[in-house]
DNA sequence: TATTGTTATACTCTATAACTATA
DNA sequence: TATAGTTATAGAGTATAACAATA
């Protein structure tokens, strides 16, 4: 008998589905959707990237994010500049606005992790944490080799 | 400063996103779309369901499964009827070739699982699956409550 | 009046692939 | 030829709200 409730790809997804959906409706009052959120923290947190490293940090896909950076730009939350190296890539950095927008959502953030973890300790965290890498390191092998 | 590769969100959103792309691809063999195995395993494992409780089950929006059912319907996959108790609601339950579909992608699915958790211990697992719902349920009471 | 589900609208995401510019 | 990114297209998801049927 196959049991949804203890399938781990189920437990991700409600959990994740949840989070997310809160999330995107306590920071709509900044003005930013819940992907773009995910381009200023990571943007904030490992300083200017390439599109294609933005993509993969992210997990939203190359051609999404490349028209929701287009987006962006234009709203003045991010800049975009071809790299003097390799004029194919292009950088994507924080713009003045973006960083305050970052910055003002940051503590939000983390304030709600902590009512996502309510009750749990900070050993179950670090290993839910970990696992979760651990899950995420498993198909990203997958990926590469069979 | 902000930690983004040990921020909770991120980590559930990475590795979903990344079970998710996998899996889809997986099954697209099967005829069936993601959300489509969703409504069906979900059917599998907990029978016939209200629309709405399907939605909860399953994290779909209302108005999406409402139509994703209706295109369930057309392609055989479930049967829609208005119960008899209630005439507002409406029971969803797997037609013939949609179970047949199910039983065919739950072996993919537990294999897919046991790939994901390469490495991790039962004991490891039945940590993190619990984990996983704790979360569920704190934001799901943040739901009700404030 | 409240609940269950359907439908409409506008915008966004996804998959796929064709395309440009650069290497 | 391969890589980085852009753009086109079609189908699907999302948010919101209006709506119908039933309770």
């Amino acid at each position: 008998m196959f049991d949804l409730r203890q399938f781990l790809p189920y437990l991700i997804n409600r959990a994740g589905a949840r989070l997310a959906v809160k999330f995107a409706r306590e920071i709509a009052a900044n003005g930013v959707a819940l992907q773009e959120w995910r381009v200023l923290a990571a943007l904030a947190a490992q300083g200017s990237q390439r599109l294609s490293d933005l993509a993969r940090l992210t997990s939203i896909d190359l051609s999404t994010l490349s028209r929701l950076v287009g987006r962006m730009e234009r709203q003045a939350l991010v800049g975009r500049t071809r790299s003097d190296g390799d004029r194919r890539t292009l950088r994507v950095e924080l713009a003045a606005k973006g960083r305050r927008i970052a910055q003002a959502i940051i503590p939000t953030a983390e304030r709600y992790e902590r009512v996502a973890l309510t009750g749990i300790s900070a050993e179950e965290e670090r290993l839910l944490k970990g696992l979760l890498e651990r899950v995420y390191i498993n198909l990203d092998r997958l990926e590469r080799h069979g």
